[in-house]
DNA sequence: TCTTAAACCTCTAGTTACTAGAGACATTAT
DNA sequence: ATAATGTCTCTAGTAACTAGAGGTTTAAGA
């Protein structure tokens, strides 16, 4: 039985993350000690390895609950599993082509920074200059997770 | 004189995220019509273009003050911005190549499940392998905005 | 066996950048 | 005059944690 630091270690996986997932309801109650301390098994090791991977594919807890409760019934067929990782894929693709255009403006804005005076740094034109934001008009700004 | 919606229809930003900006200080309290309404001139526009432009960018609100600040002093050198967009240029390639490992893996677990069973589909097994994590071990799981 | 340091416990609140909703007041158009 | 729309403030919610306070348990060393 491991204790929730030795888990954590184990999985990489910080302490308070490892509550904070219990909480929520990503990983089951764990047994507790006489103290009252959590104790783990090889199963939590597993599953928190599980998720750990899986968000660092960039998976939402939403998508990993999900792909959690298919693991659990292994013979049902895995066409839910594969789209789940397919709408991953696309929305990948689609961070990797809006950094790209990102990346190619910031680009553009470093170099002709030549150093001068605030008041023809060409970084503050090109971000104060609307003409610019043409092709991505109705995009809202919300945060999208990695 | 603009009211805050057709000030957030021109700058193609939500009215409440004007209201959110102002809040925390990145535009300044505006102008109050006889009603209590706030009332925005040209100056109004301006900002909140530049700061819509570069949260599209990507750059987090903080540095987006800083910005703002410098470009309320034109005379200083602009070092200061430069090395606000160098740092950024630098998070977006580590995204971009990030990402990029993430799609490949992303494409190899979704080629492999060709329809089959939970049981030995891929996109589980590679998720729960933990063999496939050599690379990224110390990395740890914050999200990281776009 | 005693002590003390490290690890654990719960709980609350903070983070980022907004978004949503309630209930009330203002403005504009018919 | 009235109805529709827009605006006001305020609170609370989102994702996925992180940090801290204040207290208990456990493991190791003397």
């Amino acid at each position: 039985m491991l204790t929730i630091g030795k888990l954590g270690k184990s999985a990489h996986v910080k302490v308070p993350t490892i509550r904070y997932y219990e909480q929520i309801g990503l990983l089951p109650e764990a047994e507790r000690s006489s103290g009252n301390q959590r104790l783990y098994g090889r199963g939590a090791l597993d599953r928190l390895s599980f998720i750990r991977h899986a968000r660092e594919l960039g998976f939402p807890l939403d998508a990993i609950r999900d792909l959690l409760g298919l693991s659990d019934r292994p013979d049902q067929p895995c066409d839910a599993v594969d789209s789940i990782a397919k709408a991953q894929l696309l929305a990948v693709e689609g961070r990797i082509a809006r950094l790209l255009t990102l990346k190619s403006e910031l680009e553009r804005m470093v170099a002709q920074c030549a150093g001068g005076r605030v008041e023809d740094c060409r970084v503050i034109e090109v971000l104060g200059n609307h003409a610019h934001c043409a092709a991505e008009h109705g995009r809202d700004l919300k945060q999208v997770s990695e």
